[in-house]
DNA sequence: CAAATAGTGTCTTTCAGACATTATTCA
DNA sequence: TGAATAATGTCTGAAAGACACTATTTG
């Protein structure tokens, strides 16, 4: 806080904001990056973000720049789970210019495709797979990658941004353990076969079903039926009740990863056998 | 991230780190305040913090800051435990100019007295006990505050110190459950008993003391018996053994609160309204 | 001795993990 | 029918809460 200083004699900082905006697809936790047109980083990529605007706090900044990359329509950003995350500051991190950014996590259902990916501008958001390894245990159903640092394919991050993905990730998987918002990754009417998948697929690790059907239902407020709703999920089997998010947010007593969790210091990895270089995935070129 | 667009466009952000620095004293949770000197606020409380250096980042400068407002000497603050909590940006948050402000959270033992209480400038460092209330549970051995927000006679403290010293201590409650971290509150030695006293002073409810010792006793890591020590603690009674903190840090399973304790998540703001005392607590001026 | 504090033992309840079993759908 | 998925039930062992009891010190 200032108090007796004069602030301008001090060096001014720019302040932008970046996001790690999440979503589990297919079996795989997605994050949305961009690929960068410009120097510094000229075609790597990077976290969406920008600017603080100048009557604008980070919070403002963020979902604003979340409904810019996803393109969605602003009712429906103003619902989604965003919640900051953490500051960088170091001095070097922007080779530029002193950049102090706020960085925000963002929780977001499997969506279409984001608006961005038709565009043909040199900055267009994608949903990029994340390895299945990063947070201790083995993937049950999906091999890992062969990559370094960051999404596979993609090489590393521009700036920072492979630590703030990191960072990102790892608070995610914690938030599931104490928080509702697994929910956030599952569209408005989702069944526990689907919120099972969340957590399995951010963990990394397999959950008994039963036990798990056991503690959801458990914990007040957690998720509500939706009376007579059933679906088919896998084409076969029992239809699955249909269940909605309740008013909790948080867990307690908590749902706790099985494995005793030690927090990796970065770079832990697994094998496997995955091809391609490049991000496969999306339609456009 | 800059991405294309020129920094210079943009109005230039101050960036400041406030710090909410806590200890454990005489069964009371403390925080660290200082005594603005000049307007804005001139008069009332507030958390210690500053500009960043040129070439600083937010935790360096809020280790100089730490180590300013407790006249520690650097070896000692480098130990310190110190955690970045959250950024505060909205726009009108200081009067005067758009400033952006890191806050950090750091815990200390019973230090003696800051250094800065000697002095006789405008902005000295008090520890100023916060009342037993505010965590939801009654406190057991202390009467509560009729105080509103903020600490025990300060008023209001400045900016939004009320709002972020309200965030610092509902996450240092909730750090308490899931890391090993009281000890950061103890001494270098500690008796069980004194540990035990932290961990009922920051969440203001009594423990069993013998499920408190078989949950510390059967972390690993959490606690080191220094061989052979005893101390006295009370005057009277056995003599107690003395521990270490040990390697790790984070605690699995965790040390829940006994009540159901509703945890909003960031973003939640309460901002209670301000019952308007002035401070007649210290011995100065 | 009583008071005060530290430390141990044990009982009971609760809950998590494991897993067997039934139910419902499609091919 | 069998494969696939959802849902229920049950057993067991570990851990949490409650609390009785022992140990060691001062006055």
């Amino acid at each position: 806080m200032p108090q007796g200083y004069d602030p301008y004699a001090f060096e001014p900082f720019a302040v932008t904001v970046d996001l790690a905006v999440f979503t589990v697809r297919g079996g795989r936790l997605h994050v949305l990056l961009i690929r960068r047109g410009q120097e510094p980083y000229a075609g790597a990529w990077a976290l969406p973000g920008g600017f603080l605007l100048p009557r604008e706090s980070a919070e403002t900044a963020a979902r604003r720049e979340l409904a810019e990359e996803t393109g969605l329509p602003e009712p429906v950003v103003a619902g989604l789970h965003l919640e900051q995350l953490r500051t960088y500051s170091e001095p070097d991190r922007d080779p530029r210019m002193r950049v102090v950014s706020v960085a925000y996590t963002a929780l977001v259902p499997d969506l279409p495709e984001p608006a961005a990916d038709g565009g043909g501008d040199a900055e267009h958001a994608r949903w990029v797979p994340l390895d299945g390894a990063g947070d201790g245990a083995g993937h049950p159903g999906s091999p890992g990658s062969p990559a370094g640092p960051g999404p596979r394919g993609t090489g590393p991050l521009a700036f920072d941004h492979d630590r703030i993905l990191a960072d990102a990730r790892e608070r995610v998987g914690a938030r599931l353990e104490y928080t509702c918002l697994a929910t956030a990754f599952c569209a408005p009417e989702f069944t526990l076969g689907e919120l099972q998948a969340v957590y399995e697929t951010v963990w990394g690790t397999a959950l008994d079903r039963p036990n798990f059907r056991r503690k959801v239902l458990a914990t007040q407020g957690f998720v509500a039926q939706v009376p007579g709703a059933a679906r088919l999920t896998g084409g076969r089997g029992k239809p699955a009740a249909v269940y909605r998010a309740g008013p909790a947010t948080a867990l307690h007593p908590p749902l706790l990863r099985p494995a005793a969790h030690q927090r990796a210091p970065e770079g832990v990895r697994e094998q496997a056998p995955p091809p391609a270089a490049t991000p496969t995935e999306g339609r456009r070129g």
